[in-house]
DNA sequence: GTCTATATACTGATAGAC
DNA sequence: GTCTATCAGTATATAGAC
């Protein structure tokens, strides 16, 4: 692995743990095994290096999350694959986590992937939750756009709630609160 | 308003808006108009003022849930009241946004308050939706403490969305999605 | 491409005068 | 109670040798 994937890597590690207020080139320096100038050769400086590594995490995150709702069953199940899917809980999202960082925020450039992760995530659950609409398995009444943005929510709000906590268990039990109530809106 | 006063409300605001690792004892001073000595004499340090401005800050949001939630109706109108009261969405949560610090979460004198807040909170949202469960407003087979995590979880999703987005249309899509479920999960 | 040297400002305190 | 002085360490680079 060269040097430029290394820094890039260790910072996607970093910024999940430390968000990007907290931290510093010198970390992302001794945790890529990688000198002052080496850094500063490849990347312009730490933004520039933290918006790959941004970039980076969110085209991962985009691609689970698609393997997940790209899977057989029903909307519900898709749903429910998504909602379900491995999660490293207490570490925290790595996008969503960001989202409370102040100088992310306040920067166009390192925000600007984290609004397109969400963007897209909830332009792709519209679509499953419509299409399930479509075959009669949610009522006619269920908004598709207010359903995906409440989904996409929850996990970020099962986020905050498990750190929060220091324990899982308010993340799981969000979920489950979100899928029964999904699969309680079925036709009666 | 005595110096120890500035001192916690000026730590309340940067807090939120920078979070505790992005909040330098100088910013605070500054802000609090209050000299180095001064902020050294009342508080043993950065961290005894964290936990005075975080606990403050997590008596209020009770006192405004409470609100909300006391008021007169059925279970789904006092959810509702809590779901919409007034919130500086793209601010983000006094109290969740600490759940995202990684110093804050490392620490347990900086978390107790906020753990404590947010299992107030779900213990009294859970109540709430016992009751109209009991009063027959919701179906036997919502779970009330699973519901309550939801509820509690889109709000906090709710402000992590609406940050990346820059814009307060995605969490006001979660709240009104989530309010749409329970309402449909009504007994038909 | 990587290394070391250097630089300015800030961080989070402590000490002691007033 | 508040003020100023001082301090070791870190943040975020830039410069120039190799």
């Amino acid at each position: 692995m060269d040097t430029a994937e290394r820094l890039i890597r260790s910072t996607q590690e970093l910024l999940r743990d430390r968000g990007y207020v907290g931290t510093s080139p010198k970390a992302i320096q001794q945790h890529a095994e990688a000198g002052q100038g080496s850094m500063y050769h490849h990347f312009t400086g730490k933004a520039d290096l933290a918006r790959a590594a941004i970039e980076r995490s969110a085209a991962e995150l985009r691609a689970e999350a698609q393997a997940a709702l790209a899977t057989d069953g029903t909307a519900l199940d898709r749903i429910t694959a998504y909602l379900r899917r491995e999660r490293e809980v207490l570490r925290g999202c790595p996008i969503g986590g960001l989202a409370q960082d102040p100088e992310v925020v306040a920067s166009p450039q390192l925000r600007q992937p984290v609004h397109e992760m969400f963007d897209w995530l909830r332009g792709r659950l519209t679509e499953v939750i419509a299409e399930g609409r479509d075959r009669g398995e949610f009522p006619d009444s269920l908004d598709p756009d207010a359903a995906a943005a409440t989904v996409a929510a929850v996990v970020q709000g099962g986020y905050v709630l498990a750190r929060a906590a220091g324990s899982v268990e308010p993340f799981d039990n969000a979920i489950e609160g979100v899928q029964s109530l999904l699969g309680a809106s079925f036709r009666h």
